[in-house]
DNA sequence: CTTTAGCACTCTTCTGTATTGTCTGCTAAC
DNA sequence: GTTAGCAGACAATACAGAAGAGTGCTAAAG
């Protein structure tokens, strides 16, 4: 589709594009990025690109810019690995070196760690739990009314709640409650949980609803809670030129508030460990101004949450494919 | 020190100013605000009270906007505790209602309901837990390398963490260490924790190091982690005119973004429940722009958190206080 | 047939100037 | 003590012209 010199001019105003968020002239290309042409065959050359759809002009005398369709060329074809410098490395080596076992936080220090790294703002999620497999699940009482739940699943992630009752609650209740709970959860899916109350009285008539029924609902509602969304680098951001236009900049922070839209940015996607979405390929109106990479991370396949990271369009794509592609490496220990 | 014309021409001109955010001319207040004089004669008052450093111009034709010792005038002669609406009482009401017991939480909904009364951005840090009693302190086993760690404190809150070992534990062990943590910590305060860990392996020297060490690391790894900040309403500022600059708007983002910060602001100021810091006021040399009023909160005298509100120098401060007051009072159950 | 030099043309950005409107300060009259 | 009225200060806006960057096209060179 593309001859090999035009994907070359391609490539070049894609990146310089990116270093520099000007629109590209053809004399900036001459002699640089191993295009030794005069400018005027650079512009032909970008004439035809533009004609096809790859490039877009801001009015009729500027430089160049990418459009969509660039840029998704350039992430399908052209982009190659970069080398993620030694510093780096060892910046997100310390990083995750300890963590690994700390399935709570690892989703959100790998957020940290990428945003640091890229200097783009993140948002993550934590790993979804409804499918994963209960393991254990523990009841202690804490004073005379208050208990605490604790739920132990297979890929290690423990979510604790507090329950309140209205009535006194004694070791032995809490026991049977225990061995209650996990003789019919023990081994299934997070979900179970969600079956009707009655399920779970039918054995034992012998527990009012008033204390069973605060139980199952308050689990329900921190399992739901697994949709937390946590912010990283936010005002990074801000040092972006694009931000200089405040409609932007206030569109930027509106996003990043707006907590649905950011959950269903990261839920989409399913299968793909990293995803890219580029300006208007993003489903919400609000996102086609900026790009999205999704990134859900897992170990030995089991899912542990997924990142996104929000930048321009002229996000340096690969280097942040590059980081992700290094940290996923880190954490399934092939390194 | 001010004649009852010139308080309320200086009244007249910081509520003018609060509400448009524009430079208050002499025009704009006559007949307005009771003054039933003419321009010239409120524009004398005007020059007077800028003398007085009162007032400020923009330059030298511009109306009048109020200075640093203005507001604080303003803030503590001349304000009025502001009616709340019957929709604000009944939307405060309906969130905080069945949420007073839920401590762990209140802070946090606290904040959120303040942010979206006031329309500004709030930031809030839970209680400080070092001085608070360990009323009970509990350890579960989960699996056979983990345990969760439960401390109930009297003020009614709950501190849970999850401890890994290097061994296994069994349940016999867990029985040994909770009743030897609660020996030694039940009804000390929090901070006890913090003892060297020769104090532990006191009495008990059949537990090897390997086994409290984790155990007391963690805990006090919590504890400290009291200091999480959360933040409502950030977008809210960017709807004020005074961010249109864009200069302000970062310097805002980067704000919010520096933890440390944010919790030394909400620190400061220990025994008052309600402080006003107006611009210079504010120790931090990032937040003289801007107006800071922190409220600490408690019920039955035990400290439940502390909450800033983050707006403009022109912060509307009586209807800021005015909520706080009345949240206060529903808090406290006079009402 | 491909590449390049050169030039006309387009559009943005910057600068300077004139114009308008707002608001003050001051003076003189009430 | 208060007010009317006017001169002066300044911001904001609009407009014109010049400079600069970059393209598109043509014709010549390779």
């Amino acid at each position: 589709m593309l001859d090999n010199r035009k994907k070359k001019v391609l490539q070049a105003i894609v990146e310089e594009y990116i270093n520099t968020a000007e629109p590209v002239s053809s004399n900036a290309l001459t002699n640089n990025y191993g295009l030794d042409y005069s400018s005027a065959t650079i512009r032909n050359e970008m004439a035809d690109l533009e004609k096809k759809g790859f490039l877009d002009k801001t009015h009729t005398s500027s430089g160049r810019i990418p459009s969509a369709k660039g840029y998704r060329y350039y992430v399908d074809e052209l982009i190659n690995d970069k080398d993620i410098s030694l510093e780096e490395i060892k910046y997100i080596s310390d990083k995750l070196e300890n963590k690994i076992n700390e399935i709570e936080d690892l989703t959100k220090i790998t957020a940290n760690t990428i945003s640091e790294v890229t200097h783009y703002t993140t948002v993550s999620i934590g790993p979804k739990t409804n499918t994963q497999l209960i393991e254990e699940i523990k009841f202690v009482l804490l004073g005379s009314r208050m208990m605490m739940a604790v739920i132990l699943t297979d890929t290690g992630l423990v979510k604790e709640t507090i329950i309140k009752f209205g009535e006194d609650i004694n070791e032995k209740q809490v026991e049977t409650i225990n061995y209650m709970f996990n003789k019919k959860l023990k081994g299934e899916p997070i979900e179970t949980i969600d079956r009707p109350l009655e399920e779970y009285l039918y054995d034992e008539m012998t527990y009012s609803v008033n204390v069973i029924k605060p139980i199952v609902e308050q689990i329900k509602k921190v399992l739901e809670d697994d949709n937390k969304i946590y912010l990283e680098g936010a005002n990074k951001a801000f040092d972006l030129p694009e931000f200089n236009s405040l409609e932007v900049a206030k569109n930027f922070v509106n996003i990043l508030d707006t907590k649905e839209l950011v959950a269903d940015m990261l839920n989409s996607g399913f299968a793909e460990d990293i995803k890219v979405y580029i300006g208007e390929e993003n489903e919400k109106e609000q996102l086609k101004d900026f790009s999205v990479v999704t990134f859900k991370h897992k170990v030995n396949g089991k899912d542990l949450g997924t990142i996104g990271i929000i930048g321009p369009k002229r996000m340096d794509y690969s280097k942040v494919i590059s980081v992700m592609k290094y940290i996923n490496q880190k954490l399934n220990g092939n390194n």
